[in-house]
DNA sequence: ATAAACCCTGACATCCGTGTGAGGGTCAAA
DNA sequence: TTTGACCCTCACACGGATGTCAGGGTTTAT
């Protein structure tokens, strides 16, 4: 398939297709003309890169194992543990922070609505 | 008091006094050589510009209400409350997205470990 | 043969506060 | 006066996946 059809196959522009071989997630073989020809399992595998990157994981990261993960199942590939071991510890910093910048928020903003109050009260 | 005096007064790096000026959230007077010449208030003005950013607000917000805070309590400054509450929405949204990415992440590394565990059984 | 649809590479833009470096002027103490 | 510390503006880089445009070649159906 050319890279139009995996494009509609799998929702991912082709920008993003293209990105994704230099990247080194995907790979393709060439016509003379120099288009694109994709295997069909490559719309398996283009969804697979998707659900990694909408999981937060990177190109490099996701290019570390996705070729094990293609083959086998998830939990059978050695170099997936760490990295989601890693991003989960990201996630957990990234909830910290903003949890205390959203109850800082909550004060002002509750604050701001006693000053109001009391001004109608006045 | 000049720009490297601010700068250590505040812990603001001097390419960032610069950008808070270019964005209108900060002014100074220059000598005749151009050196900014700032006011003793600056200092807390821009410890005031550093509190809002480490709240995630952008330089645009922070200049939609900065010159009413400075004058007046927060809570009497109408701008405030839009900005925060909008803030606030966006947080949430960010966590609840982090927090449905944890509980994926979760998942995962539980039933890798499960496999591992198994894989040892035998 | 021609038009429409498809594909190619390369490169700039995005977000936005901050780091950094070039190239050059100013101030203060010795 | 010289030296070192300080200041100025301008401009590129970052992060990282994606949008978009330019300029140009290919395929396919009519």
């Amino acid at each position: 398939m050319r890279i139009g059809e995996l494009s509609k196959a799998t929702g991912a522009s082709i920008r993003s297709l293209r990105y994704y071989e230099k990247k080194g997630l995907l790979t393709a073989s060439r016509l003379e003309s120099g288009y694109r020809v994709y295997n069909p399992l490559a719309v398996e595998q283009v969804r697979t890169i998707r659900l990694y990157l909408s999981l937060g994981l990177n190109t490099e990261q996701i290019a570390s194992f996705l070729h094990c993960v293609m083959k086998s199942k998830e939990a059978f590939c050695e170099e997936v543990l760490p990295v989601f071991e890693k991003k989960l510890s990201e996630i957990d910093g990234q909830i910290r922070l903003l949890s205390e910048i959203r109850s800082n928020l909550i004060d002002r903003i509750a604050s701001i609505r006693e000053e109001k109050k009391e001004e109608k009260a006045q």
